[in-house]
DNA sequence: TCAATTCGGACTAATATGGTCCCATATCAA
DNA sequence: TTGATATGGGACCATATTAGTCCGAATTGA
């Protein structure tokens, strides 16, 4: 349905969860205090994160995780990219090969310049507007109507 | 991963076919053979799509579809709406009760800032776009690098 | 050494998606 | 009226994806 899994959910609350920590070490088990998400859920995901150097970690006792770079130089599409694979709205199944129909439908180009949009959009919010409260937001093009849109973060807990 | 699926990725094939038929009523083998979606799932689509009213049926021998408005009158925001759900990055687990974290994380806003900037592009692109080449498209706001995005049609056939 | 912690990955369960099929209903024409 | 040709509604199963948990190894500091 074009949304985000909870893993980028639960991925982006964690940051924010950092970014207020500016700098000093958390372990797994703090994050999960803060966040409110299972412990195993927390460690997976700050795994992911640093394996992917948003986070650094430190090992051993008193070791934990800290941002691997200011919250204003992580964007929202950074995140994504982490935790839900790359940003990209339509696929070939074999990740090498051309769509076999991509000749007879006229469809393909539509959907690039869509994800492109979409793109934008994510490289314009970085980590730190997301600590932010929404109404600081950048507002760039967002200018529509939207359904509703609510948080769902009652299950994993 | 963000992705649309591929009932909505048929479907705007189909819709492109339609579009092209401009007023001729075409019955689901026909959309199959022009489309090379196999037939079942065209079907399948195409109540969906007849529910929703994006196309109109007429039922009985030599029925068939057609579009239920000018394709310029068709977004892709309403395509995904209709077969891939509503376009909502998050959602509740509940979909009437509001998130009991909500009050605890917040990130919550910042979605529904970057689901606004998503919708806007969605709305901005119309089903005549889509049936058009690429290079033809409005340009808006897209201004960004994107990662490489292929079509996938080279499975259900 | 021991306790605290991350690292890597296996594993299971739950959920979503894709795809097919069946039968009822409607329409047209012979 | 009957038969051929369509759509309408939904059940159904197989598979893919996602979520979530757990275990043992490695690392660090006291």
């Amino acid at each position: 349905m074009l949304r985000i899994s909870r893993i980028t959910d639960y991925g982006t609350m964690i940051l924010v969860h950092l970014a207020a920590r500016d700098g000093r070490v958390c372990s797994a088990s703090d994050v999960a205090a803060g966040t409110h998400v299972a412990l195993p859920t927390v460690q997976k995901i700050l795994k992911l994160l640093t394996r992917s150097g948003l986070v650094v970690s430190s090992r051993g006792a008193d070791g934990g995780y800290s941002l691997g770079r200011r919250a204003e130089a992580i964007s929202a599409a950074e995140i994504l990219d982490v935790l839900d694979g790359p940003v990209a709205i339509t696929e070939c199944s074999h990740s090498n090969s051309q769509c076999e129909l991509e000749s007879l439908c006229q469809v393909g180009g539509a959907w690039q310049k869509i994800n492109k949009a979409i793109h934008a959009a994510l490289d314009d919010i970085t980590l730190a507007d997301l600590a932010r409260p929404a109404r600081d937001l950048p507002v760039h093009a967002l200018t529509h109507g939207i359904t509703r849109t609510v948080h769902r973060h009652d299950r994993n807990r």
